[in-house]
Order: structure tokens, then C-alpha cells, then sequence
DNA sequence: GTCAGTATTGGCTGAACCAC
DNA sequence: GTGGTTCAGCCAATACTGAC
């Protein structure tokens, strides 16, 4: 069929429904009604021939052919808004857009905070939305749009994904001030005491026991949890020890407690903000880039003058 | 079984387009 | 300018699904 036969239409309303996954809430970012978008996606599925997106209880998931259509489909669409746009710019305070970040537990309370207060008056159309991917989903999530961002330790994720590092520093080991560790902290002190350890996987080491592991150590988990606000609370209540990187420590509320450098031979950890080539030319989508990147880089200027 | 949320369908209206 | 045709979008009704 001859794209001049066919109503590009039809693709905004295909872009809308992937990212939603629900007809209702395409309609409601389309300004449209709800049957309106059925009726397109109707119009969609006849010329097509393929039924596009199969209900599965409150979803609609998309079939192989959507899936497959997706990322030209969404290339075309950011080159006309490029076209439309003023020197193919992105006017943040007119904008009405919702960005989702990929954040893990931490970051959040590192990054939301700053970001919202630039965009409260300079952004006024633009919401935020962060929620937490896990490292397997990262890729598929960034390649369907459903995300814009995220950010987490370095990754093996495909080409298509580009990343820049983005924070960098040692690991700390975060105690309460009465803690018999609190006059010194080595090595063997630090294997014999009890852990914290925040992750989101059900189990599995974290990655400061994987460096531990390959030295031939093995540290003893008390308590593993989601958060790091649950940790610190914990920490500040018994003898356990949490470690965490220096970038993430330096943002939290330490009331009663200390930190202390990681006794080890550990390297530090390196996060990188990683978004799909995809999203590369599109001026929001650069817009947030730029705005995340400068914040983090500025952050981790503090993190370095603090350190000094 | 009932209810709420959501998708689909049918009928209608109005705008756009085209031929005359 | 007028009338016919097409099509997108609206409202209302109905069907479907999951939760309780």
C-alpha cells in the first residue's frame, strides 16, 4: 500500500495505544474520546490486516507485527514533530509531555527532588515518572518508549541503547555513631559484622558481594530490603552496616549515623543514564537529557568538593 | 452474581471534498 | 452554489474481563 493512500494518522493513535496499553488512556493523551480511538485502531487493523493489539485482561498487548512496527513507526513521527517544531526545538514551557525515568531506590531521592524544583515554573506541562525497571526488562522497556530514562550501574545492553556515565565514586560504609566499629573499620571487622543489603531481586548477591566473592570473602546478610530509607532506619537502630556508594550516601538523612570508607579493595561504582538511539533526535527527549545530565554532573561536582 | 472498568459496535452529525 | 459521498468523531448501548 502507498503511504500516500494511507492516513499518518492512524500511526499517532498507533503510537498513543503502544505506549498506554489501553484504548482508554490513549483517547484520554489524545484528547479524543474513547470510541474515537477504537474507531482508528478498526480503520488500522482493516488496512493492515492484522489485528495490531490482542486484549489480555486490562492490557492490550501488542502482536509480532506491532511490536515490529513500533520503532520505525516512532522515528517517522519524532521526524514530523522535528519538521513542525521551530528550529527543531523543544519549547519546555509550552510542552505537555510525561517523561518516565527507569530510577532504582536511591537515585530517586537524588534526583527527583532537584529536577522537579527546575521544572515546576521553567516546565509547567512536564510530569515526571519513576518507577523501578529491573535490569532484564531495561532494553525492551527504553526500545517501546514506555521509558525515556534510566539510570543504573554499567550494563551489557544492546547497540541500540546508548548510555554516558553520569555519577562515579567510592563505596562507604554507613553505621550507627555507638557502633563498636565506629572507632575503626577494617577488612576482617567488616566480614564478621552483620549486613544490610537493599536490592529489588528476590535473591542474589549485590555487586559490592560479587567483588568480594572474586577476592574470596564472603560477608554475612542479616537483612535484605527495598529501600534504602528501610536500611538506614535499620541501621540506625541496631549494629548492622550498610554499604552503598558514595553518590547515593551524600543525598540521604544521616541523623546518628557515620560514614566510614570501604575497608576493602573494591573498585568504586560507575552509574550511566542509558535511553534508546531512538530518542536521540527528539528535541524533548534531548531537552530532559541535557537537563538530567547537567544535574548529575553538577551533583557529582558537590560529591568531589565534599570529599576534598 | 454483581460491579467497575474497558473495548467494541451502531447510529448520528458535521466537515471536507468533488462533480455538476 | 448545490447536492452527493466519504470519513472522523461523538454519544449511547452492548460485550467482555477481572475483582470481590
Amino acid at each position: 500500500m502507498h503511504v500516500s493512500r494511507f492516513d499518518l494518522n492512524l500511526f499517532v493513535v498507533f503510537d498513543a495505544i503502544y505506549t498506554e496499553g489501553s484504548l482508554t488512556r490513549a483517547a484520554r493523551v489524545l484528547n479524543l474520546t474513547q470510541p474515537a480511538v477504537s474507531h482508528a485502531l478498526g480503520r488500522l487493523r482493516d488496512r493492515l490486516d492484522d489485528p495490531l493489539f490482542v486484549r489480555q485482561g486490562a492490557r492490550m498487548v501488542p502482536t509480532v507485527r506491532a511490536r515490529a512496527m513500533i520503532s520505525p513507526v516512532r522515528h517517522a513521527l519524532g521526524g514530523f514533530q522535528r519538521c513542525l517544531s521551530e528550529e527543531g526545538g523543544f519549547d519546555a514551557s509550552e510542552a505537555e509531555r510525561t517523561f518516565v525515568l527507569g530510577l532504582r531506590d536511591g537515585l530517586e531521592g537524588r534526583l527527583l527532588p532537584a529536577l522537579m524544583s527546575q521544572f515546576m515554573d521553567e516546565a509547567p506541562g512536564i510530569r515526571l515518572q519513576s518507577l523501578t525497571v529491573s535490569r532484564r526488562q531495561m532494553a525492551t522497556e527504553l526500545a517501546s518508549g514506555r521509558l525515556d530514562l534510566a539510570c543504573d550501574v554499567m550494563l551489557a545492553l544492546p547497540e541500540a541503547i546508548e548510555h554516558q556515565a553520569v555519577l562515579s565514586g567510592p563505596l562507604v560504609v554507613m553505621m550507627r555513631e555507638s557502633h563498636p566499629l565506629a572507632a575503626g573499620l577494617d577488612l576482617p571487622a567488616y566480614l564478621a559484622a552483620q549486613h544490610v543489603l537493599v536490592s529489588s531481586r528476590r535473591e542474589g548477591p549485590g555487586l559490592e558481594d560479587f567483588g568480594l566473592a572474586r577476592q574470596g570473602y564472603r560477608r554475612h546478610i542479616r537483612l535484605r530490603c527495598q529501600h534504602y530509607q528501610a536500611a538506614i532506619s535499620t541501621v540506625q537502630q541496631t549494629d548492622l552496616l550498610l554499604t552503598m556508594p558514595a553518590t547515593l550516601a551524600g543525598q540521604l538523612d544521616r541523623q546518628g549515623l557515620i560514614l566510614k570508607a570501604f575497608p576493602g579493595d573494591l573498585p568504586g561504582l560507575e552509574m550511566h543514564l542509558y535511553w534508546h538511539r531512538d530518542q536521540s533526535a527528539d528535541p524533548g527527549h534531548s531537552w530532559l537529557r541535557q537537563r538530567v545530565l547537567a544535574l548529575l554532573k553538577e551533583q557529582q561536582k558537590q560529591l568531589i568538593v565534599n570529599n576534598e
